[in-house]
DNA sequence: GATGAATGAGAGTTCATTCAT
DNA sequence: TATGAATGAACTCTCATTCAT
């Protein structure tokens, strides 16, 4: 038998992620020339049918490769659907941070952040709408991070609510808490229903909606 | 809710539906012991990971049976999805036509569908959230006609609110369907973030939700 | 948004085997009826065309199943390859522990764990091959088991050369490490050549190996 | 080594090789810079997780290329594996004709045989144990002359100790063919448990190691 | 009513290999 | 010499579903 020696136990390591080392040369962020519209395919692809529906098969498809071949760009289809939030994250934190380190009133910050936050949806509808519909399939490391920056998010909107009720700008019979969940949830929606082309465009939809915030959370005079 | 939009649609068509089995004779409505039992299980676990990804095994675990025998009592796993969509559409169904068809001041009514969605939401979590989330994996011939009843429920719900504004009592600004929109995304999100045993009563969120989408609808004094 | 709440968790739950949990009725242990001959049919598949470059369909196949079946007997092809070694394991314990604990001349008591030994491995020797030829492709938890177990026999065998040297029956010349690994080697090298249906029986074989291990050890007259 | 026995037959066949490529010329002997650290890498590599477990990419990412640039220097990872077992033939080859064309007395041969065997099995552990261990893995033409060379170092082992015999220094009781069996199995053993820097140096395990099997095939006074 | 065994399709993933640049 | 992108086949594993008992 002999004791221990080489053996295969290198095998099992970490999953040592292999991938070319992509000279940062090229487009920045040492991207290569697919990885873009990879991601932007299975935005599309995993809106449409779902996350866990839709297949790898069909994301290559779209991209008219083999299925094996989209794994020179990935790493695996979770790790996809993480680097897809990843983007979605950057974008939503810079006005959250916007809004909730900048000056001046609140229920001025609130109503910017609103705004930015509705027409970001807007303008990446798919985008969003995964981030809020299929955030529960990302990994177990992502999802856990992903929780807490929807807790970020959700307690910024309330301390924002706060404020403006502090500076006697919004109703304080308002249980910001509340508001900010009902708020949330309303805008979060809006993936849902609208559609590029439709009669209204992004800027009055975004309007209105941050309208029926503020009324929500009984503005004096929005 | 929502009407229309992105949907899972491609994916269903092979398999023919056949199979009459079970003759809607025997105890009442055909309902043999556990099928109660087989749907709220179902339900749970559906909720929980989700419909895509939950296994019928999953289920017939939770059941206590082998997977193979849960097929006594479905006919496949996207019936009993459809099936949880049916009885969740009954309960919507009444307190909806309740509103439309009652007499009395619009905003009255408003108010009293509201609340109701909202209670039964709240009391129906996994059941309502279902409804919301997963709608798209239902049945191709269910689906539609799930389209169909969250088209008239938000009819319903634009309805009255122009009733409102009609008969004074919400502001004319609004866009009704807008509006509409707005309400619903924001109750059909309470599955999400409520739990029973939090600190608030049914009672307490449903008054505070109704509160807050009157507002948005520039009520006079809610 | 909503901070937390139920989420697809329990998906990734720690793989709870779900095997059905067949009734003790049976044949001993709970083992279903095709468990023996899955085991069986593997060993031999696994011998002949080693384990990394066997396939679970080569596996099936042999089975006359489809290899999706095969996944009703077996968690995993790692796992199939523990089981196997479990077996060997205990088979080699036996007799391996009859040899330690005892009594009688330690040279006496080599001669018929080495004999033993042999035995075993000559009746066995696709499964008793696979052991010492493929033990670095099991699971981690259970290769560093493996190790553990070989040692033991390595240090059974060391200690045992040396009691009989201290017994004055073997040369105390030798060095029982090197010793020991030398007999192991030559013992586990028989599934290499040896062919049930060779001229030689399995009786003459093992024989032969004691003589040669004893002599190897310089015993005075074996 | 052992003659003959189960292998991995049957997997290979499907894909022809052609590409004559490269013609001789060039550097002497056709070598190319790095052909050389290509193998040495390969052995390595080869060794440590099996051949049948490595990837032409563990390969690649340990001479520091991208896998697709290593074709350039093999044709195939089966070709590969072929040419780390030719080198070694023809050291073996060198030091077994030696013994077997060799004058003096047999058991001196032998003996010289042995020694010089392990210490090349000694100082060349990888190359030494991917051959005795991965010999199966290699090409069906390569495996059959693999097979036909262990048969000639058996044979001349073999030989030589029947050859010992007839000068009556071996013990005439030993059976030649099970005597080389067992020697050459324990022989091959060594890179499963020997390493570099370890207590013992080579010379000692070599020499200990022809004691063993010089007494196990009972020599007057080895 | 329920079990246990099997099916067959398809999922995600890996990998040896090719080839234009 | 080497790169980077792609191929296509094979692989492990999962799952909805069926059916004789």
């Amino acid at each position: 038998m002999a004791p221990n020696k080489p053996d295969a136990n290198s095998k099992r390591s970490p999953k040592v992620t292999r991938k070319p080392k992509r000279s940062t040369t090229g487009s920045l962020n040492g991207e290569r020339a697919r990885d873009r519209e990879v991601i932007d395919v299975a935005i599309q692809i995993f809106w449409e049918k779902g996350y866990a529906s839709a297949s790898v098969q069909d994301v290559a498809d779209a991209l008219g490769m083999l299925k094996g071949s989209l794994y020179y760009y990935i790493d695996s289809k979770e790790s996809l659907l993480d680097k897809i939030f990843e983007d979605s994250h950057d974008d939503l934190m810079k006005f959250t941070k916007e809004a909730t380190d900048g000056e001046g009133a609140a229920v001025v910050r609130l109503t910017r952040f609103l705004h930015d936050y509705a027409m970001w949806t807007l303008t990446h509808l798919e985008r969003a709408g995964l981030y809020s519909r299929e955030w529960r399939y990302a990994s177990d490391s992502s999802r856990s991070s992903l929780l807490e920056q929807q807790r970020y998010y959700d307690r910024s909107l309330r301390t924002l609510i706060s404020a403006g009720q502090d500076e006697g700008d919004l109703d304080v019979d308002v249980d910001p808490r509340m508001a900010s969940l009902f708020i949330w949830a309303a805008f979060t929606g809006i993936p849902d229903w609208y559609s590029p082309g439709s009669k209204m465009g992004p800027e009055q939809v975004a309007s209105a909606y941050v309208e029926f915030a503020l009324r929500a959370c009984g503005a004096r005079h929005p």
